[in-house]
DNA sequence: CTTAAAATGTTATATACTAACGATTGAATA
DNA sequence: TATTCAATCGTTAGTATATAACATTTTAAG
């Protein structure tokens, strides 16, 4: 019963931490290929810290980080680079922690739709067509043309829920 | 002056601006009345000056003008009035914006959802059980209990869309 | 190679928010 | 009415988040 739940968007279970950043970046390198993009060194070194943390990502926690390692990077080091990958469709920001979270892919054509655990800081990227349609028809009714949806559903995830 | 869109969630048409905020503010008294709150003058100016400029307000802005009037504000003073009202159910955080909106009681049951116009920056609140109800389906399936949702809808309201 | 654009370095500053503590106000009641 | 305790507010200081502006370096294209 300590287990993980399984069948849960927020599972891990027979998650390779390793392999899903290397896919990440991989990912990365190929869709950057694809589009002219240039992955460059920082580009590359601030994304993949994110996946490693593998959470919502502070911008002054990559700085903290970066800075570490190369001694010389000041908050616009950090902030071109999120920038960058926010508009490669890389990362995306969540609005309610201020910080960052890499893209699994997950969401397809749809708008991206997060699920924010506050016990275990962890968040799952959930595709929802049905969400998607209801919104569309509120914007049409309204005659509102939409160009970009932040939704992010904070509370307690299905493990965090079980541990009490 | 900004002309006023027709047969809108963000029609101000036939919109007596004066008279709005007078019954904002009037709501406000009778909620915190039947609460046991007090409305204190300081929270009752920055419920007030969020209504008059009917856009999403910035804390600064406010502190800004609340020094302006009275001369001693510091930062505590807007962001204690703004947490009152919060908490009151009075006033939304728009959370991409990191801004303030009074709350149109609108929304009834539901979690409030906006539609935020980039170019006249307006803002309105909609009702909409069924993106309620999606999310929750979404939610349930997940395993995810919901505290708190954050839904803002980015894009152009059909006034702006038809001025081009 | 040259050069123009892109990226990065650097300094400074703006904006957003909170902690901590003392002073004041106000409502409840001794 | 005086006392008192909690809520509110004033004030200082600090942390966290983000951007402006301009100099320098790197890179890709001609």
């Amino acid at each position: 019963m300590i287990d993980a739940p399984q069948n849960s968007v927020f599972d891990a279970s027979g998650h390779d931490h390793g392999a899903c950043i290397h896919d990440a970046l991989a990912r990365a390198e190929t869709l950057c290929q694809q589009q002219g993009l240039r992955l460059t060194a920082i580009r590359r070194r601030v994304l993949e810290l994110i996946w490693e943390n593998h959470r919502p990502t502070k911008a002054y926690d990559l700085l903290n980080t970066i800075n570490a390692e190369r001694g010389n990077a000041a908050p616009p080091t950090v902030y071109r680079a999120l920038d960058f990958l926010l508009d490669a469709g890389l990362i995306h920001k969540i609005e309610s922690l201020n910080a960052f979270i890499g893209c699994d892919a997950g969401h397809g054509d749809g708008h991206p739709k997060f699920l924010i655990c506050r016990a275990c800081e962890r968040v799952a990227e959930i595709p929802s067509p049905a969400v998607d349609n209801a919104l569309a028809r509120e914007a049409k009714r309204a005659g509102f043309t939409i160009d970009h949806e932040t939704i992010e559903i904070g509370g307690t995830c299905a493990a965090c829920a079980h541990r009490g």
